[in-house]
DNA sequence: TTGTATGCGTTATCAT
DNA sequence: ATGATAACGCATACAA
């Protein structure tokens, strides 16, 4: 019994098998080109040995990974979870490897990581909307890393991408919200700074008061970090406003379930002494009471074209098309008309 | 304007630098082996040309990667969440990386995933419980991965380990529930086959009916995956047997929150008409109404101690206490005495 | 302190 | 169909 075990190579199995590394390789990769005789000598080598190929050498050498690379803000909170697990199931099925870091919503990290996915031979790349730095797209232009960006959408912007209109899609539910009434609205936005879906979000609302000739100055914002104590504690804030708002319209479900959290402990009924809406449809809008009034997002659908989209420009170079999703409204008991 | 740009490779830093690649490689790894001078000069290059190291010829040359493994049954709800989170904070604080993949609770894509992270040259592996076949561990043994497992004590097996007993928890909130009147107990369980947590929690409950005499075998109970949906239909189906059960007991939080949202729609109030308790106090347990009644683990703690105790293994051999922790129950709403 | 040379485990090219 | 062998990009033992 000897303990001194080493991790088998190409070259055990070759030798196990009494055939050459090549043979193996192509075993194992064309199994098309190898003779019934050998495959059946090395997949037995193969087994005997437990082995995997070294994946560090076999980037090297191949140039090719088959792995795809994604960096999200967050992955603390529900927010990017469905539309990421369904790109995962995606791209496993064409027999990719996805990796996935996070930011923490921090552009600096994002850069790193950027740079470390690609060290780490990723073959694309799928990253969350469009603002960042310059730098970081004409680097990743130079390296040819097929980039698509997602959970956004801008005609105007040359990038390829796939997602929805942040700012027509709460210009949509504000519509909703002041048709029904209110003119008191609150908002607690996320941090818009570098953040392009935030940003747009905020903006939506404000078309909206445009749109019905109100001055959309004087609406109470309130930016915080997607976090449920955040927008918690945001709400209870903007409660304090002498012109008390009769809905918080927040900037996603997170903050919105925070902020309903809130109200119950002040002793708030929501809707009947403040309506609140949120945003992305996450699983949470449904299992809080009320259910949350929000922007449903079609997040698989988002996730499984991602996939798709980013294969073909990683398979053959030049394409890159742009996607434009819809998103829709999900009025529930959170919201409601006033009298 | 050559559109023909090429990733750059240590032989470039070197070329520009004037110096050897050895001294780059130096400069980058023990920089307190090279003269200020061609420290200076290397990293003036290293700017230059935006070059990053490649990670598979590093491990190759090297045998180490400073990364870390982490395989969990899944990313889709919040149960390993924050420990992960905590556990990769750790990490990055002492130089790694973690690489996470998920296995949707099947032991066949957990192999799968221990060969591919091995592949990748992870340094050390971070399991959760104890159940897997013990050919993977022999695999382990020989390639002399470092391997700690999580979320999960049994102070019996040899295996590193970091976590709580599942069985003693659930048996300390089974005898809560019991004393406190209620005896038409129904559980739903997590699938108990292949998950060491699942089975622990499940005989915690059977332990209190011995504790109190009763019999543990006439408990009515139902084994589905945790997922809120299920949860969902499990309470219905539950709640259709003739001898009505005044508590649900769930095998975590996830299910039980399912079994709230489907109380609720069936118009029964919790806890007046039904008691539901739930474990993991995930942040699910205090947004749902009324609060859950659940086992609270340390996450972050196991998550940040999981850390160094992992790192203790990759960095000097022969080390691999296993480490208790202790949970403790959360009373809430969801939970009242039977008068 | 620095440079030279070797090896890490694969794939791919080129013969055979 | 198969076998040598040359890359791939880096770290390190050894020499200087």
């Amino acid at each position: 019994m000897s303990s001194d075990q080493q991790i088998p190579t190409l070259d055990d199995v070759a030798k196990v098998a009494g055939v050459s590394t090549a043979t193996v390789s192509r075993c194992l990769n064309t199994s098309e080109m190898v003779s019934e005789k050998s495959r059946v000598k090395v997949m037995q080598a193969v087994e005997l040995l437990g082995y995997t190929p070294n994946f560090g050498a076999r980037a090297m050498a191949a140039k090719r990974t088959f792995t795809i690379g994604a960096i999200i803000p967050t992955m603390e909170n529900a927010i990017f979870a469905r539309g990421l697990q369904a790109f995962q199931e995606a791209l496993h099925e064409k027999g990719y490897t996805l990796l996935v870091s996070s930011t923490a919503y921090r552009p600096d990290v994002e850069a790193e990581q950027i740079k470390s996915l690609i060290a780490r031979g990723a073959d694309g790349l799928l990253l969350i909307g469009y603002a960042r730095d310059q730098a970081i797209y004409d680097y990743l232009d130079r390296r040819r890393i097929p980039t698509l960006l997602a959970w956004s959408f801008h005609a105007e912007n040359a990038q390829p991408a796939i997602g929805f209109d942040n700012r027509a899609s709460m210009h949509a539910l504000a519509t909703t919200v002041l048709d029904m009434g209110h003119r008191d609205v609150a908002v607690i936005s996320g941090i818009v700074a570098g953040n392009d879906r935030a940003e747009g979000r905020l903006q939506g609302i404000k078309d909206g008061f445009v749109t019905h000739g109100l001055d959309p100055e004087q609406i109470p914002v309130i930016e915080t970090p997607y976090e449920i104590e955040n927008g918690a504690n945001a709400f209870e804030q903007l409660m304090q406003n002498p012109k008390r708002p009769t809905v918080v319209m927040c900037g996603n479900d997170v903050l919105a379930v925070g902020a309903m959290q809130r109200a119950h402990e002040m002793g708030l009924r929501v809707p009947e002494d403040v309506s609140v809406t949120g945003f992305d449809d996450i699983e949470l809008a449904r299992i809080v009471t009320p259910q949350l009034t929000t922007v449903h997002v079609p997040h698989r659908e988002m996730g499984r074209r991602a996939a798709d989209a980013l294969i073909k420009m990683v398979e053959k170079e030049g394409t890159g098309a742009s996607i434009q999703l819809q998103s829709s409204l999900r009025l529930r008991g959170s919201l409601r008309a006033l009298t």
